[in-house]
Order: C-alpha cells, then sequence, then structure tokens
RNA sequence: GCGCUCAUAGCUCAAUUGGAUAGAGCGUUAGACUACGGAUCUAAAGGUUAGGGGUUCGACUCCCUUUGGGCGCACCA
C-alpha cells in the first residue's frame, strides 16, 4: 500500500474514534505550501453534515495527530495543513528503488479485460486517426501494472462493403480474372493480383466513383454479399486482399509498439453471426422493418430517438452492428471477461450504445459483464481542420510518422551515425508520436503541431526521453554504490520526494478513468523537478559522503520509476541521442 | 429538427471530480554556464474560466438559459 494511501486509511480511522463517521479522507498536496506539504480538507465537510463550527472540528483533528507529522497547522475556514516527517517520507521511498510496486495500490480483485483498439478497415491504408490505438495499448500496460490480465485484439475491419468496393474496383481493371468466372473450376493463383501498392489508389479511385455511380455502388455492395456468402472466386480475391493489406498495417502497429494478442477481424466473427441473430430472435427481440432485419433498442426512458440495430440488409449480408454483437458472444465463449473495452472515435459512440443495449437487453452478456466505449477525439492538422498532406490529400499515418522522422532525425548528435542513427531516430519518432497523443485528455480533439511536438524543448517526449537518457549516462560514470537516501538535503531534493509520493494517486486516477493524461503530466513535472536538482547540485563532486549517497541513490530512485512511467506509455529509451 | 460533445492566458493544453490566490508548455521579455549530456536552469508579463442567472460556507467543475464551434442520427464502418 502507498504511504498517502495509509495514512489516508490512518486519518479516517482516527476521525471515526472521534465520532465523526467518514468513508476517506483525501491527503493532497498543499495548495499553499508555505503551510505545509500537505492539506486534509474534511473539517468543513464533517462540520456541513454534524452542523458545528469547521475551526473546531478541524482542532479536533488536529489534536488526535501522532508524530508522523510536523508543523501541524489550520487555515481559513478549516484547511488543516501538515507536513511528513522526513523518515517516514525516506523510509517508504527507499524502498521505491528497487520496487515499482510500492507506487500501485492494486486493487484486491484482479479482472480479465478485453482491449479491443486497433479496428483498422483493410484495404485502406492507415490514416492519422489510427495514432490513437496509442491509448488503448496505454491502457493495456496500465491494466497489467494493476495486475489485471488483458486480452488486446486488433479487430481488423475485413468483412465489410470497402472490400467490396476494391473488388468492384478490381475488376474494372482486370475484367478477365478468373476470380470473377462463376464457371471456373481450378485452383485460384496463390499470387494476389494486386500489390499494397495498388490497392493504397484503389480504395480511394472506388470509394470516389460509388458517390458518383449508382449502378458501380450496387455491383460493390453485391460483391461484399459474394465474399460474406462464401461465393469461391470472389472470397479467394478476398484472402489476396486481406493478406496482402494486413501485414503493411501490422509494420506500422508494430513500430508504434502495439501489441495484439488476437490478430481478430470482423471475419472471425461471421462463423457466429448466425447463432446470435438466431439468439436474438428466439428471444423475440427481432422483426422485419423494409426489408431489413432489426432489433429494437429503444427504451421509454430516453430522451432522444435510439435507432434499432440494423441485423440484415435486404439482399441479406450483415453490417457492423452484426459483427460487433457476433464478436461479444465470440469473446464471451472464448475469455467470459469481466469487461470488454472499446477505444474507438469518439464518433462511434451512438453505435456502440446501441450495441451495448443489445447485448444486455437480450441477455448476450450478463449486466456483470463491464462493457465500455472509451471514445478519442479526432487529430487535426494546424490550422484546426482535419489533417491533410500538403497537396490536399488524407495525411496517412506513415506519413504522419515519416514527418516526425524528418523533423527529429537532424537533430540527433553528428557523431551518432549509420544503423545506430537510424534506430535512435526511430524511437525519438515513436516517443514523439505517443507523446503527444497520450497527454491531452482522450476525449477532446488536438492539433498535431510537428514543429511543437517535436522541439525538444518543453512537455514532449523527447524531453522525458533526454532525462532519462542524461540519467543512465550520469549512473553509468559515477563509481559509487548507493541504494539508500540518508537525509533530505535540500529543498530540490525535498520537492521530487513529495512529488513521488503523489505517483500513486496519478496512477489510480489514470487506472480508474482510463485516461493517460495524468501520466503524462506527471512525467513532465518528475523530469522537470529532477533537472532543476541537477542543474542545482554536482552529484560527482559532491564532497559529503552521506549527501552523495543520497543524491545517487534518489537518481535511481528517479530514474527507475521514469523508466517504468515511459514503459506505460509504450515509449522506449535510448542509450544515447 | 433531435441528441452527444466542447468553449479556460496570444497559441496548445491542465486543474486530484465541489476546496484556499485557476496551473503548465510554447511564444514574448530579462537573466545564469569553460558544461557529471545546455536537448538545461532562474525570473517577469499574460485570466471577469464564452455571456447571464441559480444551488452553498465555497463553482472552471453541478442545474437553467443565451451565443458560438465539432460530431452523430436505417441497409458505410
Amino acid at each position: 500500500m502507498s504511504l498517502i494511501i495509509s495514512t489516508e486509511k490512518y486519518l479516517c480511522e482516527l476521525i471515526n474514534n472521534l465520532g465523526y463517521q467518514v468513508d476517506s479522507v483525501k491527503l493532497e498536496k498543499s495548495k499553499l505550501p508555505e503551510f505545509g506539504q500537505y492539506q486534509i480538507n474534511v473539517a468543513m465537510m464533517l462540520a456541513k453534515k454534524y452542523g458545528e463550527n469547521p475551526r473546531s472540528v478541524a482542532e479536533k483533528i488536529v489534536a488526535a495527530l501522532d508524530d508522523r507529522f510536523t508543523n501541524v497547522n489550520i487555515q481559513g475556514p478549516g484547511f488543516i495543513n501538515v507536513t511528513l516527517n522526513n523518515s517516514v517520507l525516506l523510509d517508504y521511498l527507499n524502498a521505491g528503488i528497487a520496487n515499482f510496486d510500492i507506487f500501485v495500490d492494486k486493487p484486491e480483485k484482479a479482472r480479465t479485460v478485453v482491449l479491443d483498439y486497433g479496428g483498422a478497415n483493410i484495404a485502406k491504408e492507415l490514416h492519422v486517426g489510427h495514432l490513437r490505438c496509442n491509448i488503448g495499448e496505454a491502457i493495456r500496460r496500465l491494466l497489467n501494472v494493476f495486475g489485471d490480465k488483458t486480452i488486446s485484439d486488433v479487430h481488423w475491419g475485413d468483412w465489410g462493403t470497402p472490400i467490396g468496393l476494391v473488388i468492384r474496383e478490381i475488376k474494372e481493371m482486370y475484367p478477365d480474372l478468373v476470380y470473377f468466372d462463376p464457371d471456373y473450376k481450378g485452383e485460384y493463383p496463390s499470387d494476389s493480383p494486386v500489390t499494397n501498392e495498388e490497392l493504397g489508389v484503389i480504395y480511394p479511385r472506388a470509394s470516389k466513383r460509388k458517390k458518383e455511380d449508382e449502378k458501380y455502388a450496387e455491383e460493390a455492395k453485391a460483391f461484399t454479399d459474394q465474399f460474406q456468402r462464401g461465393v469461391p472466386g470472389i472470397k479467394a480475391l478476398w484472402r489476396h486482399i486481406v493478406d496482402t493489406s494486413k501485414p503493411d498495417c501490422e509494420a506500422v502497429y508494430d513500430f508504434l509498439n502495439c501489441k495484439f494478442d488476437l490478430s481478430y477481424g470482423e471475419s472471425d466473427a461471421d462463423p457466429y453471426a448466425e447463432d446470435t441473430i438466431k439468439f436474438l430472435s428466439d428471444k423475440g427481440l427481432t422483426e422485419m422493418s423494409d426489408g431489413i432485419l432489426i432489433m429494437h433498442v429503444g427504451e421509454e426512458t430516453d430522451n432522444k430517438e435510439m435507432p434499432p440495430l440494423l441485423l440484415k440488409k435486404s439482399n441479406g449480408s450483415i453490417l457492423y452492428d452484426t459483427t460487433d454483437l457476433a464478436t461479444i458472444k465470440q469473446r464471451m465463449e472464448d475469455f467470459n471477461p469481466d469487461a470488454i473495452w472499446y477505444f474507438v472515435d469518439e464518433r462511434q459512440s451512438l453505435h456502440f450504445e446501441q450495441t451495448f443495449r443489445g447485448c444486455y437487453k437480450s441477455g448476450l452478456t450478463p449486466e456483470t459483464t463491464d462493457l465500455k466505449f472509451y471514445g478519442f477525439g479526432t487529430i487535426n492538422g494546424p490550422d484546426g481542420k482535419p489533417f491533410k498532406t500538403r497537396d490536399g490529400g488524407v495525411m496517412s499515418l506513415k506519413g504522419l510518422i515519416k514527418l516526425v522522422y524528418d523533423h527529429i532525425e537532424p537533430k540527433i548528435k553528428d557523431s551518432i551515425t549509420g544503423e545506430e542513427r537510424v534506430e535512435i531516430a526511430k524511437k525519438l519518432t515513436v516517443a514523439t508520436l505517443k507523446y503527444s497523443d497520450l497527454l491531452p485528455y482522450r476525449k477532446t480533439d488536438y492539433i498535431f503541431d510537428v514543429d511543437k511536438f517535436t522541439s525538444f524543448e518543453g512537455k514532449t517526449g523527447v524531453y522525458a526521453v533526454y532525462t532519462a537518457t542524461r540519467l543512465k549516462s550520469l549512473l553509468s560514470k559515477i563509481d559509487h554504490a548507493s541504494d539508500k537516501m540518508l537525509s533530505v538535503p535540500n529543498q530540490d531534493v525535498l520537492d521530487i520526494l513529495i512529488k513521488l509520493t503523489e505517483l500513486p494517486k496519478c496512477l489510480t486516477s489514470a487506472y480508474n478513468e482510463v485516461t493517460t493524461n495524468y501520466i503524462c503530466e506527471f512525467i513532465y513535472d518528475l523530469c522537470s523537478l529532477y533537472n532543476k536538482f541537477y542543474a542545482n547540485n554536482n552529484i560527482g563532486n559532491e564532497e559529503d559522503e552521506d549527501t552523495k549517497s543520497t543524491y545517487i541513490a534518489l537518481s535511481k530512485l528517479v530514474y527507475n520509476t521514469l523508466s517504468n512511467l515511459l514503459n506505460i506509455l509504450g515509449i522506449e529509451e535510448v542509450d544515447k541521442m
């Protein structure tokens, strides 16, 4: 248990013993440090509840405190300010040098959580928005730190109309391919008729044409239906398209350190689709409407119109409402998870609300299964509008990566060359992309400003990595074993120690609220405080042996903590840069 | 039209979920160093939290309202 939490428990008991009923007491960092390190604001609440004077409540509490605190005082209406004894602080934090777990208040019961956060559509290039798979990845790592079991699924969009469109366009290009011959009985070729580069231009072309040509759109839908039904030639072509497109997307996810336990797609849920529909129909929840099989999920308490789930088109093919329901059925059968969480663009919130209602209403999942939609905002260009390339096209994720790489690479030391230089530039590129993506609150749209994010000054990933690199370099050069802080020599050290005591709450907030911005902010604050300490104190030349030991142990503590935090974000360190 | 969401310093974002004087980064201005990695550090200026009302000891936070953005609403995903 972390120091703050155990202290809060102590305070809670103490206050209950005074005759006041409280569930929890917060010990927070003081807003006014001249009065103390921490503040306790419970007196005002108790005064309200018990109709007493807040000041006198505060006085009763203060009188009961033991000697773990110093400099206890009451300010204003009843703010209690306290300072922890240095020995309490040091005992706690010294344990953190070798053990990051002291900062993690693990819940009593671990969960099994399925995380769905890749979501790329096959046959379409990854666009800037897919950068936000970083959120799901970071949450996966965070859950693991807290002891939860996670199952991450990239969940390809490989079963819908986009591929039908691509097939339609391929037919335009190569009408004589055997895949389109319904009478063909032989083996289909093992090589794809199109390369990934070609796919990159085929989809945009097909998408454009769909809007202009109704017949073309109808034919594309028909192809969608055909590969869903397993018409041999079209299914074989579908397979080629999937196999051609997937490795390219996988390489990008891999580059971003996004690790998926499952590489399932909508197509993998297809075998569950009919069962799912039957399950819903057997309960009398489905009906036909304009030739479409639907399920109503509206409730009387709704203050808005809730569209129904669309399970089957009039031509018999299924839609993503169906595949998402079928996927949930599959996941329940395979893993029986405590939770299934989606990290998807905020614009899909209505779809997931419908889907989850469908699950609970039908009993596809029990009420106890935590189905959640964690939407994220969009990434905009410097003008605040959707990110475009210089010539006005849609910015691909690869394009964004290259843009960042080209800004970062020239800033690496000249003495680093060759393959090593490339590797370091890549890691710094990922650090830049991750940190800037994880820093803003998940749901807000943000502007991707390349110059700002790669400037190497301020709140950036590279600043954090730089600090870690410098620490690593420092520790490798100092020949002085020390694993224990012995005292608090100055304010710079104290500021770092206090900051570290706040880490457990930061992590718990991130864990409970499923957001990463707290961690990013913490990393910046910690780096900033350490760099200040570093600038003011010469660690290597410190003459007092005890102080030097403390400095070194502190540096180790900061380095190890930083290292663990960067790892949660999926950011890798470098030895030099 | 209905619904969701957002509006905070010149710009980009925070604010421990209702707590003290709303904080950071960038930019601007003024400083520090022959440096254990300067990709650093120290300061200053910058705010009627979009406008108005309400709830209470206390509001950026909750409720109502006005204005202005973004997004979503049946056979795309």
